[in-house]
RNA sequence: AGGCCAGUAGCUCAAUUGGCAGAGCGCCUGUCUCCAAAACAGGAGGUUGUGGGUUCAAUUCCUGCCUGGCCUGCCA
């Protein structure tokens, strides 16, 4: 380990990632790349906590490896892999269970709400997700976790829950992860109110083709007081504008910035500078993720290679959990 | 394990004594706008959890099962 340390994040197979995504997590894990060592995961378990059909979840593992692949994580430098291929998580999670009061879950914000989006499947497992998070986390010895504000009461307990077991067994097995806060921009859906996300079906997914892309940046809410196209609209207020600042060249933004204010350009004419910017952005990404989907041998290779490397660490892991509590080990 | 309550459109819920299964929101289309939004007009969407039974006719009554909730008990 010669880089800062080793970095874990997690995320559950939803299938094609949207900007959101791309914007709020992917990017950030390709960058770290550079400075830790890296393990990036595809938490299948913790989707069963809220999803009860699971046909599509080995599809929606392919296809996020597939875009996590080709937006430039490297399974050369970085540990990518399944949650449920290195089983030893779910007896972590078990053993870290025993040191956490149960008043610490149901108080968590995300329990609460997930809860209350889903009230006739409070099951167990929802409950415990942190504890099982936590579990992922330390399980590979990780020393930062990249986060945003809202994951950060997750990454806390994760924290307490290490020192709790340290404590209760006298040991100093387990690492207390630092939380490394990352600058989430907030990307909002074509609705131009809520977060960008699946379910609300306000998204734009990065693999889609330049006609989907089109089409899905046309039906964006512009500035709501522009009504006429001779009416001066409001760049401050439109999410379009806050897309181009992220996507399109400098100039482009300026000139939208001046022009739109004085009527000199439309929301159409804005939307397909958007729309091309977007698709330019996108288009390297795109041809490599098109490579790796004819390749699904190879890309299910990687996530099982990847599974190998981590089951090396979280088998050393898990020697020195038992050895500290003192479980016997077979064969001793 | 037993008792009680509930399950109807994507969501929240109606449906009289057993008599054509509806509304709001959301979704799609149209009008209007540079687009989107808003407003207005129209439209789609259902094996009423599921298998039986009674009846001319069952969302409604009886019954087996599934799921969820509340209560009581048993075991760990």
């Amino acid at each position: 380990m010669t880089k800062k340390g080793r970095v874990f994040s997690g995320a559950r197979p939803t299938g094609r990632q949207h900007l959101g995504n791309y914007l709020g997590a992917i990017k950030n894990y390709v960058a770290l790349q550079a400075d830790y060592d890296c393990v990036y995961c595809i938490v299948d378990l913790h989707a069963l906590t809220t999803v009860e059909d699971t046909v599509n979840l080995k599809q929606n593992i392919f296809e996020m490896a597939l875009d996590w692949l080709a937006a430039g994580i490297d399974p050369q430098k970085s540990i990518m892999f399944v949650q449920s291929m290195v089983p030893e998580v779910t007896e972590l999670h078990t053993i870290l269970s025993m040191v956490t009061p149960l008043g610490k879950l149901t108080d968590l914000p995300t329990f609460k709400e997930k809860a209350r989006e889903n009230p006739n499947n409070i099951n167990y497992g929802l409950v415990g997700y942190p504890v099982l998070m936590a579990a992922d986390i330390v399980l590979y010895k990780s020393n930062a976790v990249p986060v945003g504000v809202d994951q950060a009461p997750h990454l806390e307990f994760t924290r307490e829950v290490v020192r709790s077991f340290n404590y209760r067994y006298n040991c100093n097995v387990l690492i207390e992860p630092q939380m490394k806060v990352t600058e989430v921009p907030k990307v909002l859906g074509i609705d131009g109110v809520q977060k960008m996300g699946k379910s609300l079906d306000n998204h734009i997914e990065i693999a889609g083709t330049p006609e989907e892309t089109q089409k899905r940046v046309m039906m964006m809410v512009t500035d709501p007081a522009r009504i006429k196209r001779t009416d001066p609209g409001n760049p401050d207020v439109c999410n379009v504008f806050s897309m181009h600042k992220i996507f399109s060249p400098k100039a482009d933004v300026e000139m939208i910035n001046i022009e739109c204010r004085r009527a000199g350009i439309g929301c159409v004419d804005c939307k397909k500078l958007y729309a091309k910017s977007l698709n330019e952005s996108l288009a390297s990404f795109r041809a490599k993720r098109a490579e790796f989907a004819d390749k699904p041998a190879e890309v299910w290779a990687i996530l099982h290679d990847g599974a190998q490397r981590a089951k090396v660490i979280a088998a050393q892991t898990m020697r020195e959990v038992r050895d500290a509590i003192g479980l016997p080990n077979l064969g001793e």
